[in-house]
DNA sequence: TTTTTTAATGAGACATTGTATCATTTCGTT
DNA sequence: AACGAAATGATACAATGTCTCATTAAAAAA
């Protein structure tokens, strides 16, 4: 098949992984829903696309995507069911309001700086990184 | 009781909420263990020094912590299972190896300024952070 | 101090979410 | 086309989190 890949699919392959129907149909309702899902979420759209793919399946897609650090968990409205949130360009950033757990997402981090130094310094080698705010956005506070 | 509290403590009684005994140990193992626990360890230390606290008080102290943002939940080693930071002083940040899942903290983050820009910008107000960087540290790489 | 009010609790059944196992299939390569 | 390793799907299971409701205990009022 010539389909033309993603380049997180491009990603995949390149890191030694194989292109298997369910980790592109994951990636895929991942990349077309901006990446702020939950597993429950995932599985089901999984499920409306493609309702042979198992269970296990999409776990084991996420649980890879995170450690290629292409989707990150994070948690937004529960405190034990993780948000899975896209890092593009290996990062995120987003304000959480504490109050009604909308989610602010804005541009610049201005992270590029401190991350030289930390990898200069605790010589470690940075791919990424997830930035949250807390507080009230403008409607409660 | 004369005892002192401890400044978490007081707080959860400014905001309105009893001092209950399960919720001050909960507290209590937290501090002590520098808040850095899944949900499954909290229950055990608590369940050493209290055994007669329930499973569901320890997940509503958790969830009421993580709204009042002393404790955050965040992902570690397991891409599901939670692990609660403390945020002192309304912050927190680490390093997260993608490979050993070891975890680095260090200090300044520098996002001081970022927070009032963004406070200004979007108009809501900020009472905390949790910033993560991904990589792999000095022994991985 | 005693009483009152009401938030919070604990027990435990239940629901949800994630994982292990293993025979079978599929991908990428030869 | 055939091969071997990697990945899959089914399903039983394990772990984790939630709900309900009668009872308790914390803080306020008397």
């Amino acid at each position: 098949m010539s389909e033309e890949l993603s380049p997180r699919a491009q990603r995949l392959r390149d890191t030694g992984y194989k292109l298997t129907n369910a980790r592109l149909t994951v990636l895929n309702v991942l990349e077309s829903h901006g990446g702020h899902m939950t597993s429950t979420q995932v599985l089901d759209e999984v499920d409306k696309i493609d309702s042979e793919i198992g269970r296990a399946s999409v776990f084991r897609a996420l649980d890879l995507f995170t450690r290629l650090s292409i989707i990150r968990p994070t948690y937004i409205d529960s405190s034990t069911t993780p948000t899975y949130v896209m890092l593009p360009g290996g990062h995120h950033h987003h304000i959480i309001c504490t109050n009604c757990n909308r989610v602010i997402e804005f541009e610049d981090c201005h992270l590029g700086q401190l991350e030289t130094e930390l990898e200069r310094q605790l010589n470690v080698r940075l791919t990424g990184h997830l930035l949250e705010f807390y507080g009230l956005c403008d409607r409660c506070s």
